[in-house]
DNA sequence: AATGAATGAGCTTTCATTCAT
DNA sequence: TATGAATGAAAGCTCATTCAT
């Protein structure tokens, strides 16, 4: 309901009616709209239950891979798809909740890309890049990817499926990041 | 005003008054609320009035730094800056605006850029990147770059300033197109 | 509240705490100040529940007498009284409702007299009248000398009762309508 | 514009443009809106300035006869029409309005009438009627009909004329007035 | 626990009135 | 004299919130 017509234009009659219960039983457990508002995004933002225990055996290569997929998976879907819009939208209401989404969704990624490139730079499997900023170049690159992706808008070719939007950006970003003198840039031999 | 609380949130007393004129005098110029905010994000998005003419006698390189910075300019810049970021909140309540910004704003950037890439690529200044999705990649990484500087949220330590980030960005993306046979990826030599 | 200060005038605030309820409690059963006017109106309009059996065993004058009362009763009392008033004031805003009261009270007004005018006039108890003719002029009488008394205006000396009305304008239609011949005009013996 | 949506409706801006002037000029002829309504209607009910010296040597018949007709023309004819329909739905708006008109059109017709009446009475020429009574009959009647023609509403058949409704009425009155022993009721011949 | 009728503050919008030009 | 931009009080209407049931 948030999503489609905004937080201010949200009615809780609609709301109600289409959860299903009364008004007045909102409020037997949210104190207020605000505080539905809040928790209903909290809960959307809540990464999935299933921590994938990153094994460390594997490539920093595939580890990378698979970290992008991942948070492209949770960027595209519901309910973290609208929810992220939101908060954007209303950071300036919820300063809260947009510390929220910056500190548990883009950080949370961001550190883990960063812990990743700091490996494979030393490995010399990536570039010498700074891992800190290639990290937040990817996190930039997948969140605005995901936000065009879901309105339609953006500079992407009609038509294009989400799968086509990740790989072009994971081909992009692994060229980016590739040894200078490689010739086999994709270490993880895809 | 709208930046500030949202749309719906926006009332035109408060309008009024930060206008110097009265609720009534509004409605002189503009029919509804609705038509006023319309109109108010088409002034901001409007592009500077100065088109520098870009030399095509500059390099790639250099003419894919300039138009960078112009574009970072006008997006970390207000209006242009909040108004994109209403437009991303009200896109389906006002689709036409979000619209306008996606032609108006992402795709000029981006087919210039292209068109400046395709130039690059054929002079073996960059890599053999295909220039649409590596336009669109800035493009991403621009806009989402100046989203976070705005909003104080994102991954970026705090108390970086603009150049910083632009530099940053600037810096990677440069690399991430660099021919992977150069020792000297920066071909304009900064 | 309608009568007294003319519907554009009298505002919700007034409505709703004359009627002992909060503003918002009237949109609740009326979904605009047009259709509370509306339905006020015709629940007004709308006739007595008790419709007396005329007895067809009356003599037409008997019968045209009690009639013209109930009529004149109805016309004088309020709320159809009120109700009239602003229906001919807002014909042109409300044009269904002026159709309402021209089916629905003078049609049927009319109708009955001249059913019993008809019959009147083969039972030479009446003089030779064109029935259709006579029912329009007895009720352009009764509604205008109703309109009149309400108002206080019109020509009617002050002071004068409805009662007193009622009977001026029954003795003259009844005369009116007498036969040429007739030594005793009033059929009924009144 | 006051008879096509009512006073309250009838917005300055339309008036002053309807009147090829601008919102300000109004202001320098009327102190307001109230103002202005008022001297419009006294001005759309100032009687025609030809007066007619009723020769009193036509039979009172024919008197009367010109006066219903006169009457009804003025009662039937702009801007007396709609002036009359606003007195009445504003009456309670502007008590002197209504008192005005009813002391200069209703009683002026009505007095009139009654000396013819009293004349015909004593001349055998008329029934023997209450003169003042009958008087107000015929102005009621007149009124009525007069407002029903207008409405397009009222009992009267579709269709028909203003000539055929001032026939009817004069028709039915003068056989009202009528004495009972007459075979030739209609003394002016006609 | 759940309801939904009632509330009233606050919104957008209108428009009679004013006044500098 | 005539204008029309500006005003701001007041209107209709909405909806988050409450509370008796």
């Amino acid at each position: 309901m948030f999503g489609k017509v905004g937080v201010a234009n949200a009615t809780l009659d609609e709301i109600a009616q289409c959860a299903g219960v009364s008004k007045g039983t909102i409020y037997l457990y949210f104190s207020s709209k605000e505080e539905l508002f809040r928790q209903t995004i909290r809960q959307a933002l809540a990464p999935d239950g299933a921590e994938k225990p990153t094994s460390t055996l594997e490539s920093p290569s595939r580890q990378l891979r698979n970290t992008i997929s991942e948070h492209w998976e949770f960027l595209t879907r519901e309910p973290a798809l609208t929810a992220a819009r939101l908060v954007n939208a209303e950071q300036w209401q919820y300063p809260d909740l947009a510390e929220h989404y910056a500190a548990q969704v883009v950080a949370r990624f961001t550190e883990e890309v960063t812990a990743i490139l700091e490996i494979g730079v030393r490995s010399r499997e990536f570039r010498d890049v700074d891992p800190g900023v290639a990290a937040r170049m990817l996190a930039a690159l997948a969140v605005q990817s995901a936000s065009w992706r879901a309105s339609g808008g953006g500079p992407s070719p009609a038509g294009q499926t989400s799968e086509e939007v990740l790989t072009e950006l994971t081909q992009f970003y692994f060229q980016a990041i590739a040894p200078l003198d490689s010739a086999f840039p994709q270490a993880d031999g895809a």
